[in-house]
DNA sequence: GGGCCCATGAGACGGCCGGGCAGTCGGCCC
DNA sequence: GGGCCGACTGCCCGGCCGTCTCATGGGCCC
């Protein structure tokens, strides 16, 4: 690993900071700053031609943050692995920077030597969260943002019905198996995609398949 | 980071396991492992008292298994950073780890040097998760690049629809996403269930998760 | 006894889903 | 060129899904 030195690109609207980020990882010896760009948009076209192996990428930025820009990178199939770094434990972003291929997440103030770490993860192709941003991912089922039904704690009954929705069957299919009428099983239904905040049966299946019901 | 050695607790009921990984990581030069254990119930021993700084802990073992050691490390407070290095894809055991306070979830096919990077970022504070198990966690696409020969007769436009459909998503939404209009994305859908011999998206959805579509 | 939650279920309704049928366009093979 | 296939799309339609409203009965708490 310390053979082959890690070209990164460092994308934030601050200079100050990446002036850092820069002085900072040049001294490590295998990680080498290829580039900077202040933006999502010029952080893309900066990949697009440096071909850098690893982004270090703010979210909060003018004009294209960072999701969009990852959104840019994987249109361009960029084969960059982007290390999202940000300021606050912004619960928000963490999800969708997930879900639009950021291959890791961390705090701003991350242990600089932790940071090149991070970035060694990154290039070997984990998949990296400092633990209060896993915490944020993990806890979001029971999280509840509305008022009503808070501590959404599924009845008995609805975590029947979840499961049997988790194996694929029908409402129908539910009724007969749970011997109810088909009205109570879409009564069930309805309240389990309200507690748990989910649009329809495919998600609450998904839902119950990640958080282990009925496995 | 290399004036510091990490301390090391090897927990796996396979002897030859344990030694592969002994004999690689004492090479490291800032990894001393400092002792071993066959399954949870020792491991959480062990760890009470060599107190190491990263438990590398599989997850099925006889008898006590990861998830109850985990658990038990929890209730002893241990201060150790357990990083679970297991064989499968067990995407069941994913977030039951994570919930029982697991810092790091990868495969036993892993690189050994990237492991060796797994235990420094674990051992500085990080979650650290395999590509595939943040996939698993997550459901979403970033296709690997490489073309994923096996796979039902599925051409790669159905896979697509079928990645978004595993994420949850309405017609009408995977037709944005895609730039089509939804009959096209509904007649995607209905070849895809035809050809996979599934009744509805719900279903196709789990078949996804299940064989790894989109991860 | 009066709330309150849970389980059950009816009727009505709008909407999304999935299938059937039909058609265009472009690439590939022989 | 003709045949085949994948991608894309429109119209029609039956049916299941999910929501809303309203209602009954049982258990529990104060």
């Amino acid at each position: 690993m310390a053979d082959k030195v890690i070209r990164v690109l460092l994308v934030d609207d601050h200079q100050v900071v990446r002036r850092g980020l820069r002085t900072f990882l040049e001294v490590q010896g295998d990680i080498e700053v290829v580039g900077e760009a202040a933006d999502g948009q010029e952080g893309a076209e900066r990949a697009a031609e440096l071909k850098p192996d690893v982004i270090l990428m703010d979210v909060k930025m003018p004009g294209t943050d960072g999701i969009e820009a990852l959104r840019l990178l994987r249109d361009a199939q960029s084969a960059a692995r982007v290390l999202i770094v940000t300021s606050f434990t912004e619960q928000r972003t963490v999800v969708p920077a997930l879900r639009a291929g950021a291959a890791g997440y961390v705090y701003k103030d991350i242990d600089p030597v932790a940071l090149a770490d991070a970035i060694r993860s990154v290039h070997a192709g984990h998949v990296l969260l400092q633990p209060e941003v896993a915490g944020a991912l993990l806890s979001q089922d029971q999280a509840g943002g509305s008022g009503q039904g808070r501590g959404n704690a599924l009845t008995e009954r609805e975590r029947e019905v979840l499961t049997l929705i988790a194996d694929g069957r029908s409402n129908r299919e539910i009724a007969r198996a749970l011997v109810l009428s088909e009205k109570t099983v879409k009564t069930h239904v309805s309240n389990i995609l309200m507690k748990l905040d989910l649009a329809d049966r495919t998600q609450a299946a998904l839902w119950a398949v990640r958080n282990g019901v009925g496995g």
